[in-house]
RNA sequence: UGGCCUAUGGUGUAACUGGCAACACGUCGGUUUUUGGUACCGAAGAGUCUAGGUUCGAGCCCUAGUAGGCCAACCA
């Protein structure tokens, strides 16, 4: 075996260490926990990829565990979806879990912590505490129950629970520290009262864990080993561990929680919130539309389990902020669809083309192959006639010689058929082509530029093919602090249209994905009834053509991060003196325009620069050289630094200090 | 008036206890091709946010700064 070691994610190196630390590896478990108020997303994957994927690289278990501690917003509807579509991923869970299974053995926990006077039962409205809590940047104070006796405590928790009191009339929380500097650990709440009807245990409750308090000790009654979450989880960490120590037993697995940074995608929002306001307010027509980023959508433009799990691996696992070009998901489907999908031919935008040599009463059916990626794909046959459609693209009549399409007087091959020439075209009264007339011949060996597809006009079936474009027109449109994202929406994201496909395709069964040779591709929709065709394109395929031409859709300008001119400057300095002349009178110019920007202030500093980097000592020279002409007066430290540059070895550094 | 996290080509991730910054996508060029697709070959593109320090040697360790993110829900 010729292991090629994969380098590991940072989540890895921790497990591998802990295993080295003495950690059995049959002790590895790990846990997905959603929260069923909505449907799972892309984002979503990234998670379900790594706790999932660790388990199946660890062989270990996972569990699926539903986070249902809320349940005003949780509902059955939620939990099927995310199981259909965890499922469909292809994964498999060892346990389904609620956390909600859990509630009795939170509540006697949570008996101990106040027994053990860790816990109190607060009666304040939230305002009230709130302002106690304080912010960020202040400490909190001590509320006037925090001192209340075990005893009372036990007795308000106890009728608590038994509904005597009214929602938001008390809580349960930690008695921890109000001075905290993480604001989590200033008194959290454990318990609140809520009079709802739980998807799972009914009325049951009408008290109900946060989670906080919930997630780690559920991990622990499951013997998770590690817990993985994402980063704005991280100061939640702290009281995790708090909550365990109240609890755990130590010769008990402890569980760990660990954050990465959660998956972000161009041109798309991720919040499960904003979803359900496209979908309340019909900009799409449900979860599963298409356009949307829900796994279930995905699935219904036709990605495949395969190019979301190889999307998720090639995105990796770290810590830092990120946002994925969209562009790596449709190489990821693309590069799974173009092995397994069968290729048929369709027009899409059609243009009538009549062969004036080929009998107009005869048919052939010719030999198609459905897929040269794959041998066992096998052939078919497609029906031939002297007239057919080709797409009005790949046709003008005059073109220059990079232009591999029809033209008249030109010569193009159609796929699995025979050679034309274009003689001529029919007009109507608007100047508008609205036929080709061409001359064919049964020489298939001679070498033409072009390929085209075609569809038999008499043969065809027609269908409606559903194109899609990107549901924002904005790289990050819920990243705007003035605008909504809703400002953001592509007005054209959807465009209908009548096709016309080989017959082959009449009977196409809900879910079949092809290639539509030379377009992308397709598959068929859950509209689709027989006889009424209805496609989604999934993707379209590169298209090294389309580029070449001036595009009419301007390429939008990466936002780059701003930096300070000052920044900017320092960052010439690192290789200022290592670059070949041209250049350098290039940075020098925009160093000096740099420079205008800056205060004296911001400079100083770098006065004080070590002699073995005269790069940024020349930097710091020439924008000083900007500074004085501006009317900075020179002072003691400047003419020190511009002594000392006098001495040095360094040419150029000596060269600018000179000019000053 | 705080705490925590992060900083590596355009994007995303690597670089095992410090040792010539690598891979994928994207971009550009070429070969093959009955898909301007695929496959294959090649190229450009970062000297690792800045400064200082430790070291023979720093992307990695230390200090300070800068930038970005997270934290004040009876949400998860």
């Amino acid at each position: 075996m010729s292991e090629e070691k994969k380098p590991l994610n940072f989540i890895e190196h921790i497990i591998e260490e802990d295993l080295k630390d003495g950690l059995d590896a049959n002790d590895l478990r790990f846990r997905f926990p959603p929260e069923p108020n909505g449907y799972l997303h892309i984002g979503h994957t990234k998670a379900i990829g790594i706790s999932f994927g660790l388990g199946e690289k660890y062989k270990a278990p996972v569990n699926l565990r539903f986070d249902d501690t809320n349940p005003a917003k949780e509902e059955q509807e939620y939990v099927d979806a995310i199981k259909e579509d965890i499922s469909w991923l292809g994964y498999k869970w060892a346990e389904e879990r609620y956390s909600s299974d859990y509630f009795q053995q939170l509540y006697d926990w949570a008996i101990v912590l106040i027994k053990d006077g860790k816990a109190y039962v607060d009666s304040q409205s939230s305002e009230a505490m709130a302002e106690q809590k304080g912010t960020p940047t202040q400490p909190g104070v001590n509320g006037p129950h925090r001192s209340r006796s075990v005893e009372e405590n036990l007795e308000l928790f106890e009728r608590m629970k038994n509904g005597e009191f009214n929602e938001g009339a008390h809580i349960l929380r930690a008695k921890i520290d109000m001075q905290h500097p993480n604001m989590l650990m200033r008194d959290p709440l454990i318990y609140r009262i809520l009079k709802k009807h739980h998807h799972r245990t009914g009325n049951d409750w009408c008290i109900y864990p946060m989670y906080d308090w919930t997630h780690g000790e559920s991990d622990y009654i499951e013997h998770i080993s590690h817990s993985l979450c994402s980063l704005e989880f991280k100061p939640h960490r702290e009281l995790y561990d708090w909550f365990l120590d109240q609890v755990v037993d130590t010769d008990k697995l402890r569980p760990k929680q660990r954050e990465f940074a959660r998956l972000n995608l161009s041109y798309t929002i991720m919040s499960k919130r904003k979803l359900l306001k496209l979908v309340e307010e019909g900009v799409v027509s449900g979860w599963d539309d298409p356009r949307m980023p829900t796994i279930s959508g995905l699935r219904r433009r036709g990605y495949t389990p395969t190019s979301i799990k190889k999307f998720v691996e090639t995105v990796g696992v770290a810590k830092r902020e990120n946002s994925i070009d969209v562009s790596l998901l449709e190489f990821c489907i693309r590069e799974d669809l173009n092995k397994s999908a069968p290729r048929v031919m369709a027009v899409l935008n059609p243009l009538k083309l009549v062969i004036t040599n080929y009998d107009a009463d005869k048919e052939e059916w010719l030999e198609a192959e459905n897929n040269q990626e794959d041998e066992s794909a096998g052939f078919r046959k497609v029906p031939f006639s002297n007239e057919i459609y080709i797409e009005k693209e790949d046709f003008k009549e005059e073109a220059s010689d990079n232009f591999f399409r029809l033209k008249l007087g030109g010569e193009v091959r159609l796929k699995n058929a025979y050679i034309i020439k274009a003689e001529s075209v029919v007009k109507d009264a608007n100047g508008e082509i609205t036929e080709v007339h061409c001359t064919y011949t049964e020489d298939t060996t001679k070498k033409v530029k072009g390929t085209l597809h075609w569809v038999s006009i008499q043969h065809s079936v027609t269908a409606e093919v559903r194109e899609y474009d990107r549901l924002f027109n904005d790289e990050a449109p819920d990243s705007h602090q003035d605008k909504d994202f809703m400002e953001f929406i592509n007005p054209e994201s959807l465009k209908i249209i009548e096709a016309f496909v080989e017959p082959s395709l009449a009977d196409a069964e809900i879910g079949q994905q092809f290639q539509f040779q030379r377009l992308g591709y397709f598959n068929v929709d859950k509209a689709s009834k027989s006889g009424v065709l209805v496609f989604n394109k999934t993707v379209g395929l590169k298209d090294s053509w389309a580029k070449q031409k001036p595009k009419t859709e301007t390429n939008q300008q990466k936002p780059q991060q701003k930096r300070l001119p000052i920044e900017l400057i320092k960052q010439y300095g690192k290789k200022y003196d290592r670059l070949p002349d041209d250049k350098r009178e290039e940075a020098k110019k925009d160093i000096q325009e740099l420079a205008k920007h800056i205060a004296y202030d911001d400079l100083e500093p770098l006065f004080n620069t070590s002699v073995k980097k005269s790069g940024t000592r020349i930097i710091t020279m020439i924008s000083l050289g900007v500074l004085l002409a501006n009317g900075v007066v020179k002072n003691e430290a400047i003419n020190a630094f511009i002594a000392k540059a006098l001495e040095d070895k360094n040419k150029l550094l000596v060269e600018e200090a000179s000019a000053l």
